[in-house]
RNA sequence: GGCCCCUUCGUCUAGCGGUUAGGACGCGGCCCUUUCACGGCUGAAACACGGGUUCGAUUCCCGUAGGGGUCACCA
C-alpha cells in the first residue's frame, strides 16, 4: 500500500513523474513471432496505463536479433495491436535503426570509466563457467580487465565493452507491482553493453531508447524483474533519471506451468480468427488477468481507462482460462450490433455458400447471437439459413424424423399453406391450435419442423425459423421431407 | 544450485486486524421453455503449513513447503 508513497516521493500528483512530467509507456516486443496473449496483456496495462493518466503510450519493435526478427512478424504485431485497439500514439520506434547512437552511449560509458573493453573470449568464458559448476561455486563474471588501465588495451585484438557494475552495496527499486525490492550489488555482474562486432545488447538498447523516448513507466513481464537492476546499472553511469518499474507476474497455462503453445500460447491472431473471438471480449479476458476492480466482471474500454492502476495488479501469477474467456465473449456477442456480426459471420460462411445474404444474416442475428459463444458457432447456427435443398441431415435430425412426424410435417405443410401473411404471430397461433386440436405438445410437432427446416435438433425458436426462412423455402423444405413420407406408405 | 518474486474455492479475483470470507467462470439442482441457448433462483467449493505479534489474525512478522522468474556477446 505504499507502493504509491514511493514513486511519488518526489513529489506531485499521481499523474506526475518527478517535477510535473507526463506518463510515457511503452511496448517493445521483439518481432520474433506472432503478438502472444502476455505480450498483448502487457500492452494493455502500458496503454490503459497511459491513458488513464493522460500520458502517451509507445511502441517500440525490438529488432536487434537480425537473425530472428521478421518482417511478417513485425506485420503480425502491428495487426494485432490494431484489431485489439492498443496501436501507439506515435510513430513507432525500431531499435536496429538507432545503433549508432547506442554505440555512442556505450563509448561515453568507456570515456567516463563506467565500462571498460573486456578481451576475454566466449571460450574462456565458457571453461570458466564450466569449472564454477564443477566445484558448485556460483559463477560470476570477474574479468581482470575491469581495472586495466586504458592505455593497456590492445588494439587490434577482439573485445566487448562490459560495464562496470557496483560490488557493494545494495540496490532498492520501488516497483508499483512488487513493491520494495531489494539486490545486493555484488549479485549483478559486469554484463557486455556492446558486442564483438560493435553491435549493442539488449541491456544497453533499451536503456537507451526509453530515456530516448522519454519513457517514464516501464512496465513489462515480471520475467524482466532481474534485468531491471542490471539496467539501472546503465542509467545511473549516464546520470539519467531511472523510470518508475512495475514488473507485472506473467501468465501461465491452465496446467500452473509457463505458457506455452499448448495452452494457449497462441497470437492474438489465432483468438480472432481460429476461435472466432471479439477483441472487446480478448480486452476484458486480459484486463481481468491479474487485474480487479471490485466485484466488476464486464468492463468496457471507458471504464477500464478509469479504474486501471498498477497498483491493483495481482503479484501472483495467473492462470489462462480459455472457458472464462469464452463466457465473455458470449457476452460481448449478445451486445454487439447486429450489422457488424453479420459481416464477420458473412466472411466465415462465404467459402461453403457463395455469396451470403447480409441482410437476412443481420435480421437472423438477434436470435442466432443467443446461443453463441463464439464467430465460429454462430457460423453454425446460421448454416440452415444459406443451406441449399436437399437439405443434408444430422443423425438426430433424422431419428427425429418418424412415419409418424413425417406424416405431422404433411398435416403441417397443408396448414401453413394457407398462411398468406406468414407472421410470427400468425404462424404461433396456428401451429399452436393444431397442437391443442390433436392434443399433442408443441415439441410433437416443433421437433420435426425443426429438423426438416434445418435439418438439425436444435436452432432458434421454430417461428423465428419459419420467417427468417420465409414461406416459399419453409413449405419447400416442409414439403421435401413429408414427400418422403407419403412415398413409402 | 545462487539470487529475486509469489501463495484466498478447480480457475480469475474481492478482502487491506473483528466479515455467515463476497463476486465471476466452470460444475450440480430448480424455474422459464417447442429444441438449444439466454435469463432467474439455488447448491457444493478456498484463506498451503508451522511459529510468533495482538484482546483478536485470511489480513502484520519469521520460518517450512510448494510454485514461478532469472542467472548469454537472446530479447
Amino acid at each position: 500500500m505504499d507502493r504509491k508513497v514511493n514513486w511519488m516521493t518526489s513529489g506531485g500528483a499521481s499523474n506526475d513523474v518527478g517535477a510535473g512530467k507526463t506518463v510515457v509507456t511503452r511496448f517493445a516486443p521483439s518481432p520474433t513471432g506472432y503478438l502472444h496473449i502476455g505480450g498483448a496483456r502487457t500492452a494493455l496495462f502500458n496503454w490503459l496505463y497511459a491513458r488513464h493518466h493522460g500520458g502517451a503510450y509507445l511502441l517500440r519493435i525490438e529488432d536487434t536479433d537480425r537473425a530472428r526478427s521478421t518482417e511478417p512478424a513485425i506485420a503480425a504485431i502491428f495487426d494485432g495491436l490494431n484489431w485489439l485497439g492498443l496501436g501507439g500514439d506515435a510513430e513507432p520506434v525500431f531499435q536496429f535503426a538507432r545503433s549508432p547512437r547506442h554505440a555512442e552511449v556505450a563509448q561515453h560509458l568507456l570515456d567516463t570509466g563506467h565500462a571498460y573493453r573486456c578481451y576475454l573470449t566466449q571460450e574462456e568464458l565458457a571453461a570458466r563457467r564450466a569449472k564454477a559448476q564443477e566445484e558448485r561455486k556460483p559463477f560470476r563474471i570477474e574479468s581482470e580487465w575491469r581495472d586495466a588501465d586504458p592505455a593497456t588495451w590492445p588494439a587490434d585484438s577482439a573485445y566487448v565493452v562490459r560495464i562496470k557494475a557496483p560490488r557493494e552495496g545494495e540496490t532498492v527499486i520501488h516497483d508499483l507491482v512488487q513493491g520494495e525490492v531489494t539486490v545486493q550489488n555484488r549479485e549483478i555482474d559486469d554484463f557486455v553493453i556492446l558486442r564483438g562486432d560493435g553491435t549493442p545488447t539488449y541491456m544497453l538498447a533499451v536503456v537507451v531508447d526509453d530515456h530516448d523516448m522519454g519513457v517514464t513507466h516501464v512496465l513489462r513481464g515480471d520475467d524482466h524483474l532481474n534485468n531491471a537492476f542490471r539496467q539501472l546499472v546503465i542509467i545511473d553511469g549516464m546520470g539519467w533519471e531511472r523510470p518508475v518499474y512495475g514488473h507485472v507476474p506473467l501468465i501461465h497455462g491452465s496446467d500452473g506451468a509457463k505458457l506455452s503453445k499448448r495452452h494457449g500460447a497462441l497470437g492474438v491472431d489465432a483468438y480472432r480468427d481460429e476461435m472466432g473471438v471479439l477483441p472487446e471480449a480478448l480486452f476484458n479476458y486480459l484486463l481481468r488477468l491479474g487485474w480487479g476492480h471490485g466485484d466488476e466482471e464486464f468492463i468496457a474500454r471507458d471504464k477500464a481507462v478509469e479504474w486501471f492502476d498498477m497498483a491493483d495488479v495481482g503479484k501472483s501469477p495467473s492462470r489462462f482460462d480459455l472457458a472464462k474467456l469464452q463466457n465473455l465473449n458470449g457476452h460481448y456477442l449478445r451486445e454487439a450490433e447486429d450489422g457488424r456480426l453479420a459481416q464477420l459471420v458473412g466472411e466465415r460462411l462465404a467459402g461453403r455458400f457463395g455469396a451470403i445474404d447480409l441482410d437476412l444474416l443481420t435480421r437472423a442475428m438477434p436470435v442466432l447471437k443467443v446461443r453463441a459463444k463464439d464467430l465460429n458457432e454462430l457460423a453454425e447456427g446460421a448454416e440452415f439459413l444459406f443451406a441449399s435443398r436437399p437439405l443434408a441431415m444430422t443423425e438426430k435430425a433424422q431419428g427425429l424424423l418418424t412415419d409418424e412426424a413425417r406424416a405431422r410435417l404433411g398435416q403441417i405443410h397443408d396448414r401453413l399453406g394457407t398462411e398468406r401473411a406468414w407472421t410470427l404471430e400468425g404462424l404461433e397461433a396456428n401451429l399452436k391450435a393444431m397442437a391443442e386440436e390433436q392434443g399433442l405438445g408443441l415439441g410433437k410437432l416443433a421437433q420435426p419442423l425443426r429438423a426438416a427446416l434445418t435439418g438439425q435438433t436444435t436452432s432458434p425458436g421454430i417461428f423465428d425459423v419459419l420467417v427468417l426462412l420465409g414461406r416459399d423455402e419453409s413449405l419447400a423444405r416442409i414439403g421435401a421431407q413429408a414427400r418422403v413420407a407419403a412415398g413409402s406408405q
